[in-house]
DNA sequence: ATCCGCATGTAAGTGGTTACATGATTCG
DNA sequence: CGAATCATGTAACCACTTACATGCGGAT
């Protein structure tokens, strides 16, 4: 369901095939969705087969054909219904979580190289984020309403990895402290 | 996987039924991972096929039979193999930082209320958990290691609940300030 | 009597991942 | 000449959700 909504929001901006949807997704969707290309291609033809998208061929002169997807008047309906719907909390699925729950027990070295691991990867997206961040217009809420919600959304995934960060600080010096007790 | 690995670590702490686990996932394992019940009784289902669990069955005297599942030396193995494999983080997908993302054309109310929405939903999750944090103890990583990382993993909830809150907050100031100027 | 908790599962459907398959163009 | 990018999709599989199905015992 989301993943069709989020397709039909990128179309609302502008007419895509499936690559472009492929590429929106690898970059400004990236940190708060993710879509496989399979799923992408499969989505489209729902959509499709829904009314909410209608295909333009558009023949490739010295290259393949695009299949390009534009919004219906429905899907614009569908997208808004979406957005006003009720929202709904996804169900918390995090397998480092749940190792922590039952390194109980692990060794100290091997749970700190588990917590290293993690942090190498936290600061990986964090700093991955902070990139885009830098190279992006940063606007405020009365100018851009849309570019100022984007901006939001990149926020709140840098604060996310942020505070994820402090607390493997925080279970790393508690396993240091623990061993040396 | 995963799924599999948390009930293996269930089983390693006490032998349990599919409704014991079932109560398991829907109170402490509640904050990092979900798990529906026809999917708990199709996995331990899994595990006594692979030989990581065996079942004894329980005779009821005056209730209906019980499936005890006890984890095997080959289940304990799994388990610490499991723990120590190179932690993946789970793609990102939050239908509401989908919805923020594409909200630029809805009124202000709209996305006011959205947010409230939003708001009240994560204040409910966090009270829940601080509710837990109350009755529970609170050991030091040096006594009892188990139930010292088993608190944190309680405290990564409850923090990513506060930052979420936080920038919930931020949210809605600057949607108001933008109505305003 | 009816609902709640205990206790077990199956069936059908949706959503997501991985691997397979093809072919042109552009850059080094 | 080989690798990367553009561009399209299919097939098979795994994970997760929702609805269906049954039956006992205790409380209101």
């Amino acid at each position: 369901m989301t993943l069709s909504r989020v397709i039909l929001g990128f179309l609302a901006v502008h007419p895509m095939t499936g690559y472009d949807l492929m590429r929106a997704f690898a970059t400004s969707a990236a940190y708060f969705w993710h879509a496989d290309k399979a799923q992408i291609y499969r989505t489209l033809a729902k959509l499709v087969a829904e009314g909410l998208a209608e295909i333009e061929i558009v023949p490739g002169t010295d290259a393949p054909d695009r299949v390009v997807h534009h919004i219906t008047t429905h899907g614009r309906t569908a997208l808004r219904t979406w957005l006003l719907a009720p929202p709904e909390r996804p169900a918390p699925r995090d397998p480092f979580i749940a190792r922590v729950f039952f390194a109980g027990e692990l060794e100290d070295d091997e749970i700190i190289a588990m917590i290293d691991a993690r942090t190498a990867d936290a600061e990986a997206a964090r700093d991955a984020l902070s990139a885009v961040r830098a190279v992006t217009a940063h606007p405020d809420a009365g100018a851009d309403r849309s570019s100022w919600l984007r901006s939001m959304t990149l926020d709140q995934g840098l604060r996310e990895h942020e505070e994820h960060l402090r607390w493997l600080g925080a279970l790393r010096s508690g396993i240091r402290e623990g061993a040396s007790a």
